[in-house]
DNA sequence: CCCTGATTCGC
DNA sequence: GCGAATCAGG
């Protein structure tokens, strides 16, 4: 490649807006930061108004996406057979009482064909087993279980962690 | 070690 | 005139 009028100016150009050598270089293509600046040199117009930034190094672009870790996905204790599809809306259980002080249901021993929308459904016992049931006390806030098993499904973590802190006590 | 511009000097 | 090599520096 050779010094063309075309490329001295958009030298020119490049260099008046501060551009550095090796970026120029780059822009022009086929000649080196030292051609480049050698060239500048050669025009006598090395002097610039702004060094642009002491230091504008590009460095390396960042990932596009961070790639965040999936957010833990719904936890269920007990028998997860035949959960009725996990609900990733309600992150927390809406009620801040203390999981001890809900009375725990006492099973209306619900079969499957007998349940409703309006029903808990939370699994008791192993599936298949003669006594397997459900739940059956009355859904919480449009969730598909009663109070007591939403606590359970939706917020289990701050529970167990406050469970253990109580037994270091 | 990344980068910057400056200078030198053989081609 | 050109630019690689080298230098001094942030």
């Amino acid at each position: 490649m050779s010094w063309t009028d075309e490329r001295v100016e958009l030298l020119k150009k490049l260099w008046a807006e501060g551009l550095s050598a090796s970026q120029i270089a780059a822009q022009l293509g086929g000649v080196t930061r030292n051609a480049v600046i050698g060239k500048v040199h050669r025009l006598n117009l090395s002097g610039r108004a702004k060094p642009a930034s002491s230091t504008p190094r590009p460095r390396k672009v960042r990932s596009a996406t961070p790639h965040r870790p999936a957010s833990r996905s719904t936890f269920v204790s007990g028998n997860t057979a035949l959960k009725v599809h996990a609900q990733p809306t309600p992150r927390r259980a809406p009620a801040q009482v203390p999981i001890e002080d809900l009375v725990v249901p006492i099973s209306l021993k619900v079969s499957l064909l007998a349940l409703n929308d309006q029903m808990c459904k939370w699994p008791v016992g192993d599936p298949g087993a003669e006594d397997f049931h459900f739940c059956g006390h009355r859904s919480f806030n449009s969730l598909p279980y009663c109070e007591y098993h939403s606590r359970l499904a939706y917020q289990p973590a701050n529970d167990r962690r406050r469970d253990r802190r109580e037994k270091e006590l």
